[in-house]
DNA sequence: TCGAAAAGTGCATTTTATTGCTCTTTTTAA
DNA sequence: TTAAAAAGAGCAATAAAATGCACTTTTCGA
């Protein structure tokens, strides 16, 4: 995934349950602001901030192989 | 993932790949102090960072809804 | 329409990731 | 076995992420 379709995918599916951005900073445990600068795609957030915000959202990082065929 | 997974799964692409880290390190643009510390656990890389190297290795970071089936 | 909630931004500070240099430990191939 | 390559770690400087506060803009429902 680009960049900015990790953005897309956190930020829809934060929409999709209808979580705010303040109740998702203050559960995942990160500040608000971070949170914003990455919705915004303003940010480069490290991998434990992501790691918080994916897990509240029901959501994993993860690594896999590209795939040459799915453009 | 865990981070430790997100670590093994890089590491052992590296190897399997038969690269070493100098040369991932470089062909990846990063630091090989980065790349040292994130693969034996004690870094935190950013976001970007942890593109850069996936992507020399034919990998990419992505975000899935977790699975409570799979253990 | 319009007022409140939510989202986005500038600024400053604190924390931490990134990096290079050097050195130690481990792995590997001759 | 052992010498060289590769990997891991301490230290210090620099760049950048994380954070809070205050303010502006956008969104949305009454």
């Amino acid at each position: 995934m680009h960049y900015s379709d990790l953005i897309k995918t956190i930020k829809e599916r934060r929409e999709v349950l209808n979580v705010t951005q303040k109740t998702l900073a203050e559960l995942a445990g990160v500040g608000l602001r971070t949170l914003k600068q990455f919705e915004s795609g303003k940010g480069n957030p490290t991998l434990h901030t992501l790691q918080k915000i994916s897990g509240v959202l029901g959501m994993e990082v993860c690594l896999k192989i590209r795939n040459l065929e799915a453009k």
